[in-house]
DNA sequence: CGGAAGATTGAGCGTAGTCAAACCGAGTGG
DNA sequence: CCACTCGGTTTGACTACGCTCAATCTTCCG
């Protein structure tokens, strides 16, 4: 809400492209907040699949899992040049009175956190390939359109199986349906450009999904 | 941590089987916490579609996603006769220093969700039907030890289609991975009375997953 | 130029979904 | 007491969506 709370924290960290901010199982750090750039965050389980979480845009906290146990339960790796602000080192694990205003505010994005992972776990649920890549365009979207760019064009920051893993689904099939879309006209793939032919068709087609 | 914080908040409600805490579109009523009982969450799309996100139990806080927005982004619903506690009833929206204390542990717990439902997230990646069914029944199984019962005989408090929907596969197919379970002698299966056979066992080859 | 990583496309297959029928237990009422 | 319904569950048969494996192509970079 108003980020000049923390002005005064000169805690600041640019995060070149594949390089990890925190890994699973570090220690917690603290909470971060993206100031620019895209990253990932996965798990990775016990046996060693790995599953992309989340692609945390400007604006977005990261870290916030740690919280808990002390550990961060997940992997987050920048997919291109990124900075970041460490917004708290230990908001919750030292009982010195924390800045109430800062921890309102995280307090809220958290909720939003969980409002979009519900949202996710929804989309894997009740949607199919088609449906859920399309459902993610939109959000890219809408997301870019908040920044001021335009919601017709955009780059994807991800490899096709990173976009994948994310929607659960496999690179290939990715792919296809990206293909599939382009042959019925509702948008332009080229490498990891997408251009969107109609936002508002689309909105209205797969809207309900968002 | 310390629930004696709230003890003078005479908040309590009975939610009856069947009966909604609060739906989706609803004002925000507050954050809850789960005194006894299993209640569910679900989403419901625009388009009519219905996702469960979550089947809260005892110690679990509900409501949380609705203070971002300040509607409910989801609706409460008791599997079985349940009771709740208001913890807060507009803990962010008044700018009227808050509870520090409270706020804090509800941010532990908000933290907590997150990380839950990355893991979820991860399940339905990497895990196919039996690997999921096997990981929720561990969890359960886990889950109703730390409250002092039986880690290998527990009741499921929720439908073959609600948990279809949670695991995001078919009532079909959880009937038939459940059949196929017993078959392999890991379990007995009669209604939705769960005797695992071997805890240790089903931990080792399903463990990754938690 | 050659190697590597990412992306696309095809062929074949398998897991899980859909449709459908039968079963079961709990209520309800004739 | 039996017949009936109704919701939940199980099981079968068939289908299809998406996965796997594999080949090809592009781009990038040493």
């Amino acid at each position: 809400m108003n980020a000049a709370l923390w002005a005064d924290r000169p805690t600041r960290h640019r995060v070149a492209a594949g390089r990890t901010l925190f890994a699973q199982g570090d220690g917690f750090h603290g909470v971060f907040m993206v100031r620019s750039g895209t990253l990932k965050s996965v798990i990775i389980l016990a046996d060693g699949r790995q599953q992309v979480c989340a692609f945390p845009m400007v604006g977005d906290v990261i870290g916030l899992d740690g919280v808990v146990t002390g550990t961060h339960g997940t992997t987050m790796t920048a997919l291109e040049d990124s900075h970041v602000r460490e917004v708290a080192r230990h908001p919750w694990a030292h009982a010195t009175a924390p800045d109430p205003g800062m921890q309102e505010h995280v307090s809220e994005l958290m909720a939003r956190d969980i409002q979009r992972a519900h949202k996710i776990h929804a989309l894997l649920g009740c949607a199919n390939a088609q449906e859920r890549l399309a459902a993610f365009l939109l959000d890219q979207s809408r997301r870019r359109y908040a920044q001021g760019f335009s919601p017709c064009d955009f780059h994807l920051r991800m490899s096709r199986a990173e976009l994948g893993s994310y929607l659960c689904m496999s690179m290939e099939t990715v792919s296809r349906t990206l293909s599939g879309m382009q042959r019925k006209g509702w948008l332009r793939v080229d490498k990891r450009h997408i251009s969107l032919a109609d936002v508002g068709a689309l909105s209205r087609r797969f809207g309900a999904l968002l």
